[in-house]
RNA sequence: CGAGAAGUAGCACAGCUUGGUAGUGCACUUGGUUUGGGACCAAGGGGUCGCAGGUUCGAAUCCUGUCUUCUCGACCA
């Protein structure tokens, strides 16, 4: 039975989004404007993301760090163009106290003022290079419009920052990073992201370049979901880390750093869940298997718990719904909550001698005989939806892929459907901020594809780059 | 920050036009019967009606201000 208090997905999908967050326990608001509390379920599935992702970073060299909170502001007035992006979602810390401060301080957005200045003071010789270091944090934008997981003044994410000797080094560690974040969306999250270089237009307040990771969503919005920049000198020169090279001479180091935030959460639902509620990929999924008893018996009893213990010993975390609900109820609860296998136990199983599975991402029921292993063939449906979930979500995103040789082609299409838009450009701002006027669409990323016409979509001079357009979250 | 809508029990809402005892459903607690898609019976607990002023003998209801949430724009991960 559908979820009566979750708004169809076809109606309402703003409404939707929130009703599957609310009814999932993911997070709920506070009293604090634009800041959510994450809650035990939401939690859970940020800890496994980061369980994954920082094990990834560690084999590939990276070790964590933490730095401050609060920014003195001398620091972010060092660099013109961070201070010039960030400047308006800047909160000041201004008194301790009754007294006030010397000199006030920003609740940290991004963290680069106070890496670089630690990289100054530390940073001598080439052979300390390079420098791997990320911090697992909160940071604080004071952003307008705000919305669970997708756009909140506080959010939790990690944040690269890397320093090295050389650009060559320096642009393969930004795009070893962007394949890191490709990997884990495409493999972990079961969501098939595009990537590519930002335009000038919409790369990093001070960046060289920006790679970016694009989402899309199931109505064809698109979701900006993971940065990787590569700064070349720029910061290091307005923040002064050097270091001795080989020849004895000073050099400005090379810079760049990655992040990956909360709003991943967001990316989940919008490309998974449905009207029933959220639906996990198993790899992601912080609990894998709900096994449900149905009526009161002791065999009922011990089945669940050796089929939990034959599950755990495998490591898939299988869990037994033992509440006093009403069996539907607990259908219907493990399914908001968008747990990938269901296991069903009751006195018609065992006449019958079947195991009743269900899938989430299907809602279809399996019955296999009773000597199956329960272990491996648990394995195998969890590794079939994974596989099943991404396939899903790539077709739709197939379809919602679309190309356009003209201006008006463009519109038409977002005018009937949005989704990834490809076409070429000139490279003129003038053209990106005409195309804009269509419903807001923007560049998402420069594609490596080859060009399509070889004409800019816009003004049909001879085209720059391939890029792929889109409205945006 | 611009336009619109809404704030009454944990949730969804009624009551407001025409001021006069705080209501309904779900959820919750206790006891019992149940259990294959959100069970049933009985008894119970819970709200200074977002907040602050004002009008009035009397305000959930009328007036002013303010805060928050949602939607649509502009800005951003």
């Amino acid at each position: 039975m559908k979820n009566e208090s979750i708004t169809s997905r076809d109606v309402d999908f703003a409404k939707w989004y929130t009703d599957v967050v609310r009814a999932a326990k993911l997070a709920d608001y506070t009293s604090v404007k634009g800041c959510i509390a994450i809650e035990p379920n939401g939690y859970a599935i940020w800890e496994k993301i980061q369980s994954i992702m920082d094990k990834k970073f560690k084999e590939l060299g990276h070790v964590n760090v933490q730095m401050p909170l609060l920014i003195p502001e001398h620091l972010f007035n060092q660099e013109k163009e961070l201070i010039e992006g960030f400047a308006p979602e800047l909160v000041w810390a201004t008194e301790a106290g009754d007294k006030k401060l010397e000199e006030r301080h920003a609740i940290r957005s991004t963290s680069e003022t106070v890496f670089c200045d630690y990289y100054k003071k530390h940073l001598t010789s080439y052979k300390d290079l390079p420098l791997l270091y990320n911090q697992w944090c909160n940071v604080f934008r004071y952003e307008k419009e705000t919305r669970p997981f997708l756009r909140s003044r506080e959010f939790l994410w990690q944040e690269g920052h890397t320093v090295h000797a050389t650009a060559e080094d320096a642009e393969a560690e930004t795009k070893r990073m962007m394949d890191v974040y490709m990997w884990f969306n495409n493999e972990i999250l079961a969501i098939p992201s595009i990537s590519g270089k930002k335009t000038e237009k919409e790369k990093f307040a001070g960046a060289e370049y920006t790679l970016t990771c694009e989402d899309l969503m199931y109505n064809g919005v698109c979701l900006q979901d993971g940065t990787s920049h590569y700064f070349g000198q720029k910061f290091s020169k307005a923040y002064d880390v050097k270091f001795t090279n080989k020849d004895n001479k000073d050099e400005y180091a090379y810079y760049t750093t990655w992040g990956k935030t909360t709003r991943m959460i967001a990316a989940i639902i919008m490309v998974h869940a449905d009207d029933y509620g959220l639906v996990l990929p198993p790899r992601i999924a912080p609990k894998q298997v709900c096994i449900i008893p149905i009526g009161k018996s002791e065999e009922v009893d011990n089945l669940c718990k050796i089929y939990q213990e034959e599950l755990s010993k495998n490591d898939i975390v299988a869990y037994i719904d033992n509440s006093d609900k009403s069996p539907g109820f607990k259908f219907a609860e493990a399914e908001v909550n968008g747990i990938p296998v269901r296991i069903e136990v009751g006195a018609r199983d065992l006449e019958k001698g079947v195991i009743t599975f269900a899938r989430r991402d299907t809602r279809e029921k399996i019955e296999v005989s009773k000597d199956v292993d329960i272990a491996s063939y648990t394995k195998d449906l969890l590794e079939t939806i994974q596989k099943d979930m991404y396939e899903k979500a790539k077709e739709r995103r197939d379809k919602l892929t679309f190309t356009a040789k003209t201006y008006e082609e463009m519109r038409d299409i977002l005018n009937t459907q949005p989704g990834f838009i490809h076409a070429d450009w000139c490279g003129d701002e003038e053209c990106e901020l005409k195309v804009k006027e269509l419903k807001g669409c923007k560049s998402r990323c420069i594609s490596e594809e080859p060009l399509i016409t070889g004409k800019c979509v816009c003004c049909g001079k001879e085209a720059k780059h391939h890029v792929i357009w889109g409205i945006q979250y």
